[in-house]
RNA sequence: GGUUCCGUAGCUCAACUGGAUAGAGCAUCUGCCUUCUAAGCAGACGGUUUUGGGUUCGAGUCCCAACGGAAUCACCA
């Protein structure tokens, strides 16, 4: 499409040479798809020009239409509409486009690793409880983001850092020393990553029984807070892992494999993988030597109890801590020292790509602005693919009322939901109990990814676990159907011998609405590029969306199997051959899988 | 209070980055299965794009102000 709009802007700005003896700048010539309720397929927005043409918006489009009809072969006819000139393009091009875009494999992608080395961070999750709704949102969407980019041609490497040390593990160790008779995820029948999250909550519960006790015999909640025992046991434990204390080591040792076992399981339900992995515990001292550097380079300042800060005022951007009086490393220094060795751990690496919560802005903000600083090239293209939350009808999620959604539960309950819906739509006859599992999970999952991935990141969305996620409408299940349904078409033409391998298409043989829908299948490979660039996977479920609903429609009047001028039926499986792939493809980097019948 | 993001149909979301009469889905009504899969299609209903100014041929989109919501402004992570 961006091919025929640089062919046609050439053609206007000669038209516009020849009717108004004026060279202009392409800048000023804009193209836009022609509305349906129009006749035509692109639009020239005339209104600029007026100022040149010295005449009335319609009379300027009018002249400019009749030149480009008798001087320009693409252009059959036009229509001037107000101050839009609506250019017919001919069927031809648009046949030796479709023809085109099917011989490529897969349709719009770049050449694989013909881009720079990106990073792509996402989940990234504490080891103290189960994933939850937020973590489904972060991982579809990093995972997406990834495949995007792998699509949009860059080299991709998926991280995640896991957080698996500090003062929430620690609760959850100290409260299953103390109430957990040796439970283990086998004993007990838990997901590993259930059953410490089960002590986290149990830690919680009792510090909280300890510190109304403390407050009945008369301490104030400050005290009370800060010196109940089960918290003084917590701390302690923290400063034996630092120490390296072998008991405490093993322990940890033992729940965080627990939680990965827990966690593995998750990830491998919902589809998505890392390619490498961080642990905090790795590197949560990392950041120190830079922070020393950095004082060096005068980059940072140091106040006079010792503690060293920057200055970001200028920037906008206030006074940050970077390390303690004590000489002890904050979040800040971590995250410093973590996207240095980064860009040592891969050579070549062009930028990172941050998948968190956009409660966080201020955070990356200032962690990019300070890697510039520090000279790290291209530390401004990192980017924080920030995301918002996600809302439930009686507000944020929260652990400790209860209203978490947990990810095990929701993909479980999608997953049946879809099953039983399948069962009642009598869509399960002749398959056996392995195919129907298949067929829920793609169906369940699949509308679950769509639903989260359909909204722009930056947005928060909402979810109401009462009022479960459609199958029908704008959903997931929708462009699985017309997936399904239009595959089974192409299957039973095989079947019936009519050869499904079109190599050659009669351009008489399309109707205005199949020419529609061509343009609509031929925007992909921009959707794709713009997608890529602006790390939003809602931009391509928006276009399958669009081009499902097209296809949709179309498909109702316009048979294959029946149609019997063979032109006719050869140009019809070639677009719905071309759909099909496209289809596949563009759910695939939303990690959305098609079923073979649904 | 400062900064950032947001406010579009009863609900959940779009709007090609300034273009034509602001579009979909859900919900509510009406039609369409002897016809390649009805998880579908066609139609009806539903809007002063929070409000008030401004910029221009043209504003949901840009600017200013007000109102409302969220996040953040930690020697927490």
């Amino acid at each position: 499409m961006r091919e025929l709009d640089q062919l046609l802007t050439k053609s206007a700005i000669q038209a516009i040479k020849d009717c108004f003896g004026d060279n202009v700048d392409p800048g000023i010539i804009q193209f836009q798809q022609t509305r349906v309720e129009f006749e035509g397929h692109r639009t020239l927005v005339v209104f600029p020009l007026t100022r040149i043409s010295k005449l009335s918006p319609e009379a300027t489009g009018e002249k400019l239409g009749q030149w480009l009809v008798q001087h320009e072969d693409l252009i059959q006819s036009y229509q001037v509409v107000k101050g839009f000139l609506n250019l017919s393009v001919s069927a031809d091009y648009w046949t030796n486009q479709l023809l085109r875009a099917s011989a490529m494999n897969p349709y719009g992608f770049q050449e694989p690793e013909s881009k720079p080395l990106v990073m792509v961070e996402y989940s990234s999750p504490n080891t103290n409880k189960p994933l939850h709704l937020g973590h489904l949102r972060n991982n579809f969407l990093g995972f997406s983001v990834a495949q995007i980019l792998k699509a949009a041609g860059h080299q991709v490497k998926k991280v995640q850092i896991i957080n698996d040390r500090g003062i929430h593990i620690c609760k959850s160790m100290v409260a299953w020393q103390r109430f957990g008779e040796n439970e283990t995820p086998e004993s007990s029948g838990l997901k590993g990553d259930k059953l410490v999250g089960k002590y986290y909550v149990a830690f919680d519960r009792a510090y909280k029984e300890e510190i109304q006790s403390l407050l009945a015999n008369g301490a104030d909640e400050d005290t009370a807070k800060k010196e109940a025992p089960l918290l003084i046991a917590a701390q302690e434990m923290l400063h034996q892992w630092e120490k390296g204390e072998p008991a405490v080591v093993e322990l940890w040792k033992q729940m965080n494999g627990w939680v990965y076992d827990g966690f593995d399981a998750t990830y491998a339900e919902m589809g998505v993988d890392f390619d490498h992995l961080y642990y905090e515990s790795n590197t949560y001292l990392l950041g120190k030597d830079e922070i020393a550097r950095g004082l060096k380079k005068n980059v940072f300042f140091q106040k006079d109890d010792g503690s060293v800060w920057i200055d970001l005022s200028e920037d906008g951007l206030d006074e940050k801590l970077l390390l303690r009086k004590d000489g002890t490393a904050v979040y800040m220094t971590q995250d410093i020292g973590t996207a240095i060795k980064r860009y040592e751990d891969f050579p070549g690496l062009d930028r990172q790509i941050y998948t968190v919560g956009n409660e966080q802005e201020y955070h990356f903000k200032v962690l990019f602005k300070i890697l510039e600083k520090l000279g790290v090239p291209g530390a401004n293209r990192n980017f924080h693919l920030s995301y918002g939350m996600v809302e439930l009808p009686e507000g944020k999620m929260k652990s400790r009322e209860g209203t978490v959604v947990d990810a095990d539960d929701l993909l479980k309950e999608m997953a049946e939901t879809a099953q039983q819906m399948a069962i009642d739509l009598g869509k399960v006859e002749g398959l056996d109990e392995e195919a129907i599992k298949t067929l829920s999970k793609q169906v369940g999952y699949g509308a679950l990814k769509y639903f989260l991935l359909k909204v722009s990141p930056t947005k928060s969305m909402m979810f109401d676990p009462k009022a479960s996620i459609d199958f029908i409408g704008n959903t997931g299940p929708f462009i699985q159907f017309n997936f399904v349904r239009a595959s089974s078409v192409i299957r039973k033409c095989q079947e019936a011998g009519i050869t499904t391998d079109i190599g050659a298409i009669d351009a008489e043989a399309w109707d205005e609405l199949e020419l529609r829908l061509i343009q609509d299948l031929l925007i992909w490979p921009e959707t794709l590029e713009l997608a890529a660039e602006q790390y939003d996977p809602s931009i391509i479920a928006n276009h399958c969306y669009e081009i499902t609903k097209a296809y949709s429609r179309w498909y109702q009047d316009h048979s294959i199997l029946k149609e019997s001028n063979t032109s006719k039926q050869h140009a019809r499986i070639s677009l719905t051959k071309l759909f099909i792939h496209e289809i596949e493809i563009a759910m695939k980097l939303l990690g959305v899988e098609m079923p073979e019948r649904m």
